[in-house]
DNA sequence: ACCATAGATCAACTAAGATTGATAGGTCTT
DNA sequence: AAGACCTATCAATCTTAGTTGATCTATGGT
């Protein structure tokens, strides 16, 4: 089967903040070369995995790997339309991260107490 | 020598906005579940080392790779006062990676044209 | 029903990154 | 100047993640 049953942990909470564990499982899945490129291709719009393929000029199984991971990091979404599958970034996702990253800064420059 | 010369490619640039590569940087760092513990603590204010070995329960050098790592991608800021070493989250850094983030969410819902 | 094509999955291999324990460099105290 | 203490670094090991090529599943065309 493909593309009916989720293969596996997708959490794609649709809004609320995140903990630190779900942040960095977005984190993870981003910080990686290819993956960033697809992610970035995805900026401008959805794109078919063919499409793709050829702009990256990647292995098919290859880049079917990294489009499972982004995935099941609640990244991307994805549909079918007959034999073509097409994967779109999933704003939220991105939204919730850019939270979670605000949420750090708020407070990070008060000084310490003298150590010790 | 400590702390004097910064020890490998430090690229912090104080504004402007990110390519992707430094995003990536940035990102990689951020997504590691030990190093997002340290930049956690850090988001309520600066810490002294010993502070952050008592708090987090790490071994010294473990704790030491991961700030070095931390460092070196900017997102932290060091001093030293006397014996100890004090570091901080760059609120810069943070800003920088959540307006990349904000960049690739904003046309990313245009469909794709029917492929192939 | 059969074939071609798109995409997913799997197992073996490789590479990158994290951990550990030991050692070294500064700084303070006495 | 010697000892104690804090932090950084290094080399060896271990662990995790990515790559590759082959195979499998689903869909559409003939």
């Amino acid at each position: 089967m493909r593309a009916i049953t989720s293969p596996g942990a997708v959490f794609a909470p649709s809004s609320g903040s995140l903990d630190a564990d779900q942040a960095r499982a977005l984190l993870k899945a981003l910080a990686e070369p290819i993956r960033l490129q697809v992610i970035e291709a995805l900026g401008d719009g959805e794109r078919c995995v063919c499409e793709l393929t050829e702009q990256l000029g990647l292995a098919q199984s290859k880049l079917s790997f990294h489009l499972r991971v982004l995935k099941e990091a609640g990244l991307l979404a994805d549909r079918q339309s007959g034999r073509w599958v097409y994967y779109q970034l999933r704003p939220e996702a991105i939204e919730q991260l850019r939270g979670w990253l605000a949420g750090l800064a708020a407070h990070c420059t008060t000084p310490a107490d003298p150590c010790c």
